[in-house]
DNA sequence: CAAACATTCAATATGACGATTGAATGATAT
DNA sequence: ATATCATTCAATCGTCATATTGAATGTTTG
């Protein structure tokens, strides 16, 4: 093979691989792969696509090495392949930021207005946590916590919020968090919980983040 | 705007860029870019494709935000965009090398072993540079060169290796870069110089991820 | 073994992508 | 102005991607 054709069957399989990312449907899923393995059907429920078109794109992802499915049981449980799927997808994410407008407008606009535009960072939840100066509150579904949290998190799912707000304490800052950046869940609880007096921040970006950075983990 | 639809929105922006990248020739011809700018015409050549794809190529990564072009003369000129492209660029390689069984074998089997697997990383050279105990090779072709290049690095035009490379040092260790992980021009160098009995090894990576890392850059 | 269930496969229709061709634009130079 | 040159636009055609539907597969449970 000449070199130069090596370079161009690089660069197809490259482009092979990015068009595995390159569809909203797709990234939806990854973000919920992330949190944890999943059978279709819960899938199917929290993105709110047809069962046949979750599986279709669970082949394209499967196809170019991004998930593997095993059977547990009846059902097919979907799960990340090893690899750095988390820090390519915070790189795109970046840069959408950084480079389309249209991007960055809109979360400025409708997320960060609300948030009041002061995510806690990494660092500084470990030194919080540190000197036991806030409540860690995670409002995934139970079972994305169940398959791994940050220590010490609470968790209150935030469709229970509502009920359940009073278990929390008013005297400490509240750190909560979901599942990355492009989640609304912690934005949703920010802002419920602010309405009701208690001092909230969201931890910028999420669970899969927190854990491809090498950051310790519990899981239940 | 419901939180739900932001996110979907947020999602299908992130699509659409990586869309934009999601194609071959797209690909090469951000390498090509990183580099510095170029006329659309220089990238006709480069690339071996046709005029008019070039041109609606490059409108496809302006609508997304990754290169500007603007006129010089007769032509226009085009360059990335500010932002961190080379380092979302660096994370799908990354996760394609990983994951893609294929793309691991492709390289594995024609170009690291033409290499002898042992590329200079970022950190070695800053030593070695300092120790003076190496020779900075660049062998992209001269526009490109003179863009932008390694500080202290000497050039050869790869298509000029053979009659130039005499005057190469054969008691200092040659270290060849060019435009970065998937360019083989740099494996050719290191091929042919080996053949005349250079001691020659590949930097890790090319030009545009060393500028990206903060490395500084000299220009002609 | 049969029924129930989760998932995959196959077929289809609609729409988007990609390369080619040739015409249109817009700047420079004579 | 007119001619020239680089680039973009518009139209076309074949190919691939997506969502939907309904049938097929394979596993568990009775």
């Amino acid at each position: 093979m000449s070199m130069a054709s090596v370079k161009h069957l690089l660069l197809e399989h490259l482009a092979e691989l990015t068009k595995a990312l390159a569809n909203p449907n797709r990234l939806e899923l990854l973000e919920l792969l992330a949190q944890g393995a999943q059978p279709v059907e819960v899938l199917t429920q929290r993105t709110g696509l047809s069962f046949a078109n979750v599986s279709q794109h669970l082949q394209t992802l499967k196809k170019a090495g991004l998930v593997i499915g095993a059977r547990d049981g009846k059902n097919v449980r979907y799960r990340l392949q090893e690899g750095p799927i988390v820090e390519a997808l915070s790189g795109l994410r970046r840069l959408a930021e950084h480079n389309v407008a249209a991007i960055g407008d809109v979360r400025r606009r409708y997320l960060d207005d609300m948030d009041g535009l002061d995510p806690v960072s990494h660092d500084e939840l470990v030194a919080r946590i540190k000197s036991d100066s806030v409540v860690l509150l995670d409002v995934r579904p139970g079972d994305e916590f169940a398959s791994g949290h940050l220590p010490g998190a609470v968790h209150i799912d935030v469709a229970d919020l509502e009920t359940q707000a009073a278990g929390l304490p008013k005297d400490r800052e509240i750190v909560a968090y979901c599942r990355g950046p492009y989640c609304v869940m912690s934005y949703k609880a920010v802002q419920l919980l602010r309405g009701r007096g208690y001092s909230v921040r969201r931890l910028e970006d999420g669970f899969p983040e927190w854990k491809a950075a090498g950051r310790p983990v519990e899981a239940a």
